[in-house]
DNA sequence: CAAAATATGATTTACTCATTTCACTTATGG
DNA sequence: CCATAAGTGAAATGAGTAAATCATATTTTG
């Protein structure tokens, strides 16, 4: 077990592909990269184990599940105690609307992606969920009207 | 072939765990959600179908491959003109730093999420790659200390 | 309410695939 | 430059899987 498994370029290769495709089989990631399934197969496993390969996801479109709608939203904190900032980012992460979230330099201190329905739902989650939660002090709202680009492919 | 197949209750179970885990058997999804293999493999090749059900798809930890520094960059474009709009959103397409990018309402054109391997590296982007570009007028770029959050699982 | 269409679950078949083993090659370090 | 360690590819296996079939149940619709 390597702690610190330098990533060569067949490593890359793979990470390329299996970003794209999760669903590939051994040997044909194999024939891919240039290498035998068995090598693969161990690379994979490494990988797997140092962190780097993570879960295989399955992604929907947005639009046909109808949350078609994304909001931008800045959010400025009431305080910036550790208490306070632990419990909106438990807040966070358990809020399935919000997508992501980044704690950010500058004026404000975070930057929320939330999806929603429609309008309303946006309005009712700002509203009665977001600012209802006691670290919140403000939110400043952006609604995205077209979603240009969505990747989950890092240039590796 | 329907063209809107209703999303029932299974359905809806069914998304929800290979947005967690693409790599579930058919068996094994069939016992989560309370159905048979048969009955899942073609629930999920009509969800698939119906463009609902998309790309299974490897997710990578960012920072271990060194692409630990997100920036969140406002555009301004310098018309809006239908073929400066589309230059700018082939662009974005094409670049494979630029993960994200949403067309707002509001005082700015684009909000695009960059990752990057240093703050170094992001100069280079902004400067030489983005204000080089015809379409762009201005932008305003915004590091993100930390991403608190990051999920690619719609609540269905 | 009856007829037609559609979805379901049990079962089977033929593969494909992940995983192991082993002999061999390549890199590492004293 | 030799010795040890680490990685590689080919082959074998046994398990698990996708996909098809069919009789039955359920839903839809005229």
């Amino acid at each position: 077990m390597k702690s610190n498994p330098a990533i060569d370029d067949i490593d890359k290769r793979i990470l390329k592909e299996l970003q794209v495709d999760a669903l590939l089989s051994h040997a044909e990631l194999a024939e891919r990269v240039g290498s035998s399934p068995a090598s693969c197969w161990r690379r994979v496993k490494a990988l797997e184990h140092a962190g780097i390969l993570g879960p295989a996801v399955r992604l929907l479109d947005a639009g046909k599940i109808d949350l078609g709608v994304n909001v931008l939203c800045n959010v400025r904190m009431r305080s910036h105690a550790r208490a306070s900032i632990e419990e909106f980012e438990d807040f966070v992460a358990r809020r399935a609307e919000i997508m992501d979230c980044y704690s950010m330099s500058g004026d404000w201190d975070y930057l929320l992606r939330i999806v929603a329905v429609d309008v309303a739902d946006y309005e009712h989650f700002l509203m009665r969920i977001l600012l209802g939660h006691p670290s919140v002090a403000t939110a400043s709202s952006h609604f995205a009207l077209s979603q240009t680009k969505y990747s989950t492919r890092l240039p590796v």
